[in-house]
DNA sequence: CGTATCCGATACGATGCTGTATCGATGCGC
DNA sequence: GCGCATCGATACAGCATCGTATCGGATACG
């Protein structure tokens, strides 16, 4: 959107506050973690939160499209990794990996943590629900895409909508990860044999769908 | 544990403060709930609070008890209602109720919400987190049992562990209210035909188990 | 090397929430 | 109906956070 001009130091500063705020959401939650916490934990003060956002809201929506930007970024790799299409074994071999730090991406219990944290923050935050809304909307499409097309390489498509796979993915992990802090587990969660037989089963021949959908 | 003598005026009050509570939580928040604001809504001030609770944290843990308790009240209530143990066609006729409204519970989508508030508030909060872990296992076993109990009086099971199948319900369900409320659709989710389908794959008879499991 | 601009630190007033201590009212038992 | 214990309202002091306004220093560029 609004593309400044954005000078290097300035984009450094917005890096550091982002990575601060993300430990922080993980740690306490968005509204307990106050901006001069986030700043402390940055290294600055909260003239340089005002100057870069304007309110933790802002903050929060900063945030929330960067870590979908890396996740989609990190996704996009892993497919293109594997010259000419991925092959049915090394999706095989994919998806506990994927299960375990969530659809291909890098991404870390804390910002697994921290991204549930923000949603349910957004979800009765009428402030940024609605850009919240469009955020994982946009990026929900791009995702569906991005996957799809993995699958056509292969012949392959899933038995269930690709968008509500990928919702199935996410309430499971993010509710994994909540446990894990709950019970002071380790990391990883206990459904992840279920739940990777359960992905596994949803890829079928692009022929045979809609066994389950109706 | 401590069960004091407890004047129905006192009892009143108390579940006047949790349901208003149990609403502001869902609306705003944990954090965002403040004592004043759960006082006003339930017709009190904060000297009614002060008096009944020792803390937001106690009121939260209370809150949670007692949704779990009405919660396992109606499950055992929905079981017996069908004199001599259910049918699996009856057991059929329920799933997607239960997908609906949440393990045969008449849980409202708020209340789901506030328990989600509720989860991840807990599993990032030390002092509560082990009564919530606890009080969680606690319910946990009881439902297995309870379910288990049900399943067994026809002859099936689940091909995985049913406390597993419960997490999975709880993760889709709290998934699924809170993107209701992000892109503000109807009640209900998008999923539930999907998770309806699912469940009732996992229901077998007793002797083929863990075809799924390992 | 000097200067203009941008950026982040500091200082301030304002606000809202917390928890306690005290007091008046309400309801229960006799 | 009356007294007493309980319960909830009111008042207060303290604290953390917020957002702004201002200032000093770093950075880029001539």
């Amino acid at each position: 959107m609004t593309q400044e001009p954005l000078t290097r130091r300035r984009a450094q500063t917005r890096e550091r506050l982002m990575d601060a705020a993300l430990a922080l959401f993980a740690e306490r939650g968005v509204l307990a973690a106050s901006v001069e916490e986030i700043c402390e934990r940055a290294g600055f003060t909260r003239g340089a939160f005002y100057s870069n956002f304007e309110s933790k809201d802002e903050l929060c929506l900063a945030v929330m499209r960067r870590e979908a930007e890396n996740d989609l970024a990190a996704a996009r790799t892993a497919i293109a990794t594997v010259p000419g299409g991925l092959s049915m074994a090394e999706l095989d071999a994919m998806i506990p990996r994927a299960v375990e730090i969530f659809i291909f991406g890098q991404r870390s219990e804390e910002a697994a943590l921290a991204l549930a944290e923000l949603r349910l923050y957004g979800a009765r935050t009428p402030a940024v629900r609605e850009a919240i809304a469009s955020l994982s909307e946009e990026f929900g499409r791009v995702f569906v895409e991005t996957f799809d097309g993995a699958l056509v390489q292969i012949g392959r498509q899933l038995s269930i909508p690709t968008g509500e796979a990928i919702e199935l993915l996410n309430a499971v992990c993010s509710h994994a990860v909540i446990s894990s802090r709950l019970h002071g587990r380790p990391p990883g969660f206990a459904g992840a044999k279920q739940l990777t037989a359960l992905l596994r089963s949803l890829i079928v021949r692009s022929d045979d769908q809609g066994a389950t959908a109706g």
